[in-house]
DNA sequence: CTGTCAGCTTCCGTTCACCGGAAGGCGGGA
DNA sequence: TCCCGCCTTCCGGTGAACGGAAGCTGACAG
């Protein structure tokens, strides 16, 4: 920054984003205090700096003077591809699954170690289940996760099994001998199996959705109670579901490959 | 800025923001020199900045080096009320409605002069219908535009209906007389409706959302085939779904009140 | 192969926007 | 009434930000 920066370094875009960063699941409400700490900044700068946020409403206060993400952010981040692309194509699918059987369906796409919930549509006939949209779920012991793993790159699978592979329940495959096992026979299969790894009570078949001659970059899953026995008979739907999102998704792409052409519907 | 800027006055942050906003739904994706141009900077400028925001992962580049809205952007603004709150509550509510109906489901709440649509559900069955989560559609030609403008606050209808009202179809309420009336009407129901207004073939319920003793923050409709004669028959649902959710807004209103608890849920 | 062009990236000297401690205001609890 | 925590505003010193210019890269034409 210019002028008398107690740490150098850290540019005014940086420290702006840092404030955003303060907000999460956890704390989607703060006090200018809270999130000057959070962010790292002094309470001065803090201000400044969330009143240029507020001013460009990706910051809102409510009544008491708390700030919370803003209206325009929201909207900004919509127009991520995981969401315009990937969500748009998607849904339809989802729905026709979610139709026949009125189980949890899951979208989900890999980010860094983690599985990232895209979408999610369930109803009170579904099992409950923790995922939630933008939640972040191990890939090693749910559906997609093991969808999405699976098919990744080796390199990737090796850099994920050699970290700590955290338990959540007696079933979870903590080992990393047994989940390389585990991936090979879900390679071989077509599509990952979870049962009670995540949740006891829960069990998940999910597949992965190839894109553009690549690793999967989502997988698609359904999550049901344990004791439905025919589970697997769902996996056909599923996968005639992902091969549809995936042919879509290659069309919008070519879409774009001539010269930068964009879609000049609204 | 600090420095030689040829622009005086404009901070550094509102510059970065200024990145963010040159993206819409008619744009999303753009080279480095769209994105520069539409957000009024020097190209130097903007590549340092896009350089900051795809560090933090509020932008991405994909394999042609366009910038595209990153998945950490989308992940703040989940954060935002309309999703963390007002759609979480909602969505179970409106899932009851779509599966006893299959039409079309609208949630939308008042930003600025428009109906912004927070959640939208509908099926292959529905009437394909123009909106989309995110999407900005008139207060006077849909239905839960209606329903959010008949219960706003007097001096805000006013100055809506001053504003030049904007026809789509030769059933659109574009004249200011006509408009009071309608939301007159609208108020002593209880409920809006809409016929071919917006779109030919398509008719519309709402009711709003009541939130805590003032205006309604939101509201809730159905659209569906216009040849659908028995449109009213189902307000009573719609009426009993909004009820649900503002009662559930309420109690989680009231949860934050003593004095800044957080939900510990994750 | 060579020339042209458009867009991207890097460099660096100048300068003013940024920084944040300090002081003042506000509200709530004792 | 005082105290305390939080928010807001002020202001002088200074180094981060600015952006023109130069170099790079890749695509396309001749």
């Amino acid at each position: 920054m210019a002028g008398n920066s107690s740490e150098s370094g850290r540019t005014v875009a940086a420290r702006t984003l840092a404030l955003l960063g303060a907000f999460d699941v956890a704390h989607p409400r703060l006090s200018l205090s809270e999130m000057a700490r959070r962010a790292g900044l002094p309470l001065a700068t803090a201000h400044r700096l969330a009143g240029e946020l507020e001013a460009w409403r990706a910051l809102d206060r409510d009544e008491q003077g708390c700030y919370r993400i803003g209206l325009r952010l929201w909207e900004t981040g919509l127009l991520a591809p995981v969401s315009s692309s990937l969500r748009e194509v998607a849904l339809p699918f989802m729905q026709d699954l979610y139709e026949a059987s009125r189980e949890n369906i899951h979208l989900a796409v890999r980010d860094g170690f983690d599985a990232l919930y895209v979408e999610k549509l369930s109803g009170h006939s579904s099992v409950p289940v923790i995922s939630r949209i933008g939640a972040r779920l191990p890939l090693h012991a749910t559906g997609v996760g093991k969808a999405l793993l699976a098919f990744a790159e080796p390199a990737f699978i090796r850099a994920y099994c050699e970290r700590p592979l955290p338990r959540y329940t007696r079933y979870t495959i903590a080992e990393r001998g047994r989940l390389y096992r585990e991936l090979t026979r879900t390679r071989e299969r077509g599509h990952a199996e979870t049962n009670e790894e995540m949740t006891l009570g829960s069990t998940s078949v999910a597949v992965p959705i190839p894109h553009t001659s690549g690793a999967p970059t989502a997988a698609l899953g359904f999550v049901v109670h344990s004791h439905r026995s025919e589970l697997v008979s769902l996996v056909p739907a599923l996968r005639a579901a992902a091969e549809g999102i995936a042919q879509r998704l290659n069309e919008s792409a070519d879409d774009r490959a001539p010269g930068l052409v964009h879609d000049p519907s609204v």
